[in-house]
RNA sequence: GGCCUCAUCGUCUAACGGUUAGGACAGCAGGUUCUCAUCCUGUAAAUCGGGGUUCGAUUCCCCGUGGGGUCACCA
């Protein structure tokens, strides 16, 4: 049998980063076992609907490189979908959902609730205050068909309650083993609303099964409700799936993964210049470990080492510090093309930098960046000569005499240099240290006043590679402007 | 509060029932370097508590404690 997996959000805005990771792992467990993975969108809440929020789902996606086999996709700016076990979107399934409601009423394992949402809140608040568990009384329950028949004539709204029967419910979760769950502490769920539209519970295990689910893969804050779905599946005479609850994503303070503790939508990581590489990376050890000491794994990587017996059972904390480190070293070590990619959205596009110069500034900054977006104030520099003053030229260890000397013998080095020799760093490197070897300098008399003369920074990239990216004719111009500085 | 669930350095985690409890990030102290960023070396830092089982528990069992999740016509 084909392994078959998938992820199931609901379009209600942006993709919460453990939303990512249930993605992730799902996708992961797929692809590890040749299966398939899919998309499905829940959307049966219309008041919770957010405008968009599918498009952005699927660039997202993209984006991070969760690429899946069935559900939604976007074709020309359309969106339509592939897969032949559509509609893969819960409001286009209704009918579907409403006959496994009747379905279920008919093997009398459901029945028709006409309490209002008044009544329902009394009753819950009553409970509360006597402090009783809260649970539907079954007061429908007891309607005679003769009445129920009347009522639906009125047209009285109601809506379909499963009807638990008596026992206990197990489970085999595949991260935690065998849970039980003593059937009288499930409420009657409601499974149809008063709209006709299907609470998930219902939607779920319809869907789960007509699209030949194998895994059901989801988050912790499901567990407490997997027993009313196993249920389920056990009155349509459904095969269970196989459960596997997945850790929470914690903040700092270890509750669920909010806002107002940070970001967590994964388009905010990718909008500040975390690689998508790099938020993969790191939010597949959130909770699962190959076992060894290696930090960094690409994807292909991460398909071949993954194993949801090794996920762990406790939530895990967001570590901002050290996705700063492990977006680092991405942006270090991934292919410069790639980088590019990735980078150029935050070049400043009024710098008018030619392609060639991004490149050579990429290739010089990433060696100092923290996230892609830090590149942007680095950019300038390159651009225009901040404003400095002149005591800056000056190394510690040395005075104005000393930084004017040098300036002035550098630029006449560079002036007598070959045009070939900017095209190089090596080249450059060479030239210069040649300069400082041979007279017997120390680096920094050299280097220091050089590097503030290219940057008017006390902080920047080396003055070889400044040099590099400026070239021959603006390194010569900032140098002699920096002399004149000196001078005037 | 009921139910479910979890528990190793600050954080992410490793450890067939037998290890000086390992690694990474962050921290601290040095070193390399013209600056920042790197890089290198070193250092501190954990098995929640109590009972069992066992020759031997981080590991298995029980109890406690603490954390989390969930208790909607939301997912």
């Amino acid at each position: 049998m084909t392994i078959k997996t998938r992820f199931a959000p609901s379009p209600t805005g942006y993709l919460h980063v453990g939303s990512l990771r249930t993605a992730l792992y799902s996708y992961l467990f797929a692809k590890k076992h040749n299966g398939v993975f899919l998309i499905r969108i829940e959307d049966t809440d219309r008041e919770r609907y957010v405008e968009g929020s599918v498009e952005a789902l699927i660039h997202v996606l993209n984006k991070v490189g969760l690429t899946y086999d069935e559900g939604p996709v976007l074709q020309d700016g359309h969106l339509t979908e592939k897969g032949d076990y559509g509609p893969y979107t819960q409001s286009k399934r209704l009918e579907i959902y409403q006959q496994y409601a009747q379905q279920l009423l008919e093997q009398g394992s459901a029945y028709r609730c006409f309490c209002s949402k008044e009544r329902l809140e009394k009753l819950r608040s009553d409970q509360q205050l006597a402090k009783l568990p809260t649970k539907y009384d079954r007061t429908c329950v007891g309607l005679d068909s003769k009445e129920i028949q009347t009522r639906l004539d009125k047209q009285e709204p109601f809506v379909i309650r499963l009807m638990i029967p008596e026992g206990e419910t197990t489970f085999k979760d595949e991260i935690r083993g065998m849970i039980t769950i003593q059937n009288s502490e499930i409420d009657d769920q409601v499974l149809l609303k008063t709209d006709g539209f299907p609470t998930y519970h219902l939607a779920v295990v319809i869907d789960d099964h007509l699209m030949g689910i194998t895994h059901v893969i989801r988050a912790e804050e499901w567990i407490s409700s997997a027993p009313k779905h196993v249920l389920l599946y056990k009155l349509f005479g459904f095969p269970l799936p196989s459960f596997a609850h997945l850790p929470l994503i914690l903040n700092p303070d270890k509750s669920k993964l909010s806002k107002r503790q940070g970001d967590v939508a994964v388009e905010d990581y990718l909008k500040k210049g975390y690689l998508p590489e790099a938020l993969i990376n790191f939010v597949a050890l959130l909770g699962f470990n190959p076992s060894g000491d290696r930090e960094i794994y690409r994807m292909a990587e991460l398909i071949d080492s993954f194993d949801l017996t090794r996920v762990n059972k406790s939530g895990a904390v967001f570590d901002l510090t050290k996705l700063n480190w492990m977006n680092k070293q991405y942006i270090r070590s991934i292919e410069p093309k790639r980088l590019m990619d990735l980078a150029a959205p935050f070049f400043d596009e009024t710098l008018n930098f030619s392609l060639d110069q991004k490149e050579r500034i990429l290739e010089v900054e990433k060696e100092r960046l923290t996230t892609l977006q830090d590149l942007s104030p680095q950019t300038h520099v390159y651009h225009t000569i901040p404003e400095f003053d002149k005591e800056l030229l000056i190394w510690k260890k040395a005075d104005q005499q000393d930084a004017l000397h040098h300036l002035q013998q550098l630029e006449m080095t560079f002036r007598n240099a070959d045009e070939h020799i900017f095209t190089d760093r090596a080249l450059i490197e060479d030239l210069i240290k040649k300069y400082i070897e041979v007279n017997q300098y120390q680096n920094g008399n050299v280097l220091w006043p050089l590097r503030v003369a290219l940057s008017g920074q006390a902080q920047s990239a080396g003055p070889f590679e400044l040099v590099w990216v400026l070239g021959k004719k603006e390194s010569m111009k900032r140098v002699q402007q920096a002399i004149e500085k000196i001078l005037s």
